[in-house]
DNA sequence: TACACGTGGAT
DNA sequence: TATCCAAGTGT
């Protein structure tokens, strides 16, 4: 039965696939890596030309490795969290001191990798790679919650019983777990979306737990909906946007002008967001202590 | 475990 | 307009 699934969700993927640059054939690990961290939370029609300018720049891990933090900050252009271009050069960086410069295959090598965390070392070791593991993003999790549990999403946080259930549905060898793997979530992407799942388009809509149980509203605990307006998060945002813009240091009273007071929450917050960003490596302060630039 | 961390499009 | 959401990670 598990196996009419995979065929089910295999077949729908090899009809319905979006053709992506990190799915060509002439694709490399490292461009499948890339494509994975630049996705973390943002919407691949963001990423993609992005993605392309970047690895048109920086071929290969050393390649970037060469360069300099604050140019991967600022080629990172406004996809959003910009830590992750801090942790991609760091891990360009380790691949070329540790590895050769080749990008490993092995999961617990790439999990140890700056800014790869659990998600991204089963995506890159399964679909660059070819390798079986369970592969579990927002979109997995939220399809097998529908179509296994029978819940309209998946919990707030990743569980074991998840990893579990994603584990014992995952096909014997490597070849198949690897493009199941890559159907489900798609699947997940354009289909079994979180606002308006498309049911009438679903391969394995007869068989889903949800569909089954009637698609009942969620029932778990509340998602903590994340806050913006006023934040620390918006305010270092703003900051950033000011040093990645110039190609020099900036003045403090340039970043006052882009952050005036009346747009902070509290009189320390445009300070205490600057050091952040400093404490966080995105920004380095001048010698005279009144100037700020990206990370040479 | 819960929270911080950017940005922009959709509803 | 306000809220939700998007291929998560680090602390």
């Amino acid at each position: 039965m598990a196996s009419e699934l995979v065929g089910a969700l295999v077949g729908w993927y090899d009809a319905n696939a979006r053709e992506l640059p990190w799915r060509q054939p002439d694709r490399t690990a490292w461009g499948v890596l890339v494509s994975e961290v630049m996705l973390q939370q943002t919407p691949v029609r963001r990423v993609e030309p992005v993605w392309r300018t970047w690895m048109q720049r920086w071929p290969t891990p050393s390649d970037l490795a060469a360069a300099s933090a604050g140019d991967a900050v600022r080629a990172w252009e406004r996809l959003g969290y910009p830590r992750r271009a801090l942790r991609l050069h760091a891990a360009a960086t380790q691949i070329r001191d540790r590895h050769a410069g080749v990008v490993p295959d092995d999961l617990d090598e790439l999990r140890v990798l700056d800014g790869i965390g659990e998600y991204t070392a089963a995506a890159v070791a399964t679909f660059a790679f070819g390798q079986r593991h369970a592969v579990l993003d927002t979109n997995v999790r939220r399809v097998l919650a529908r179509a296994v549990q029978g819940r309209a999403q998946a919990a707030p946080a990743l569980t074991a019983a998840e990893r579990a259930t994603a584990t014992s549905l995952l096909p014997d060898d490597d070849a198949t777990a690897a493009r199941w793997a890559i159907a489900v979530m798609e699947l997940g992407a354009l289909v079994c979306t979180a606002r308006q799942p498309q049911c009438g388009d679903c391969p394995i809509a007869d068989r889903c737990a949800w569909q089954l149980a009637g698609a009942p509203p969620y029932d778990g605990p509340p998602r903590r909906g994340q806050t913006w307006h006023g934040t620390d998060r918006q305010v270092r945002g703003r900051l950033l946007a000011v040093l990645r813009a110039a190609h020099r240091p900036v003045r403090r009273a340039d970043l006052v002008r882009a952050v005036p007071d009346d747009d902070l929450r509290d009189p320390h917050q445009r300070d205490r967001c600057l050091a952040g960003l400093v404490h966080d490596g995105l920004a380095e302060p001048g010698p005279d202590d009144d100037t700020y630039a990206l990370p040479g």
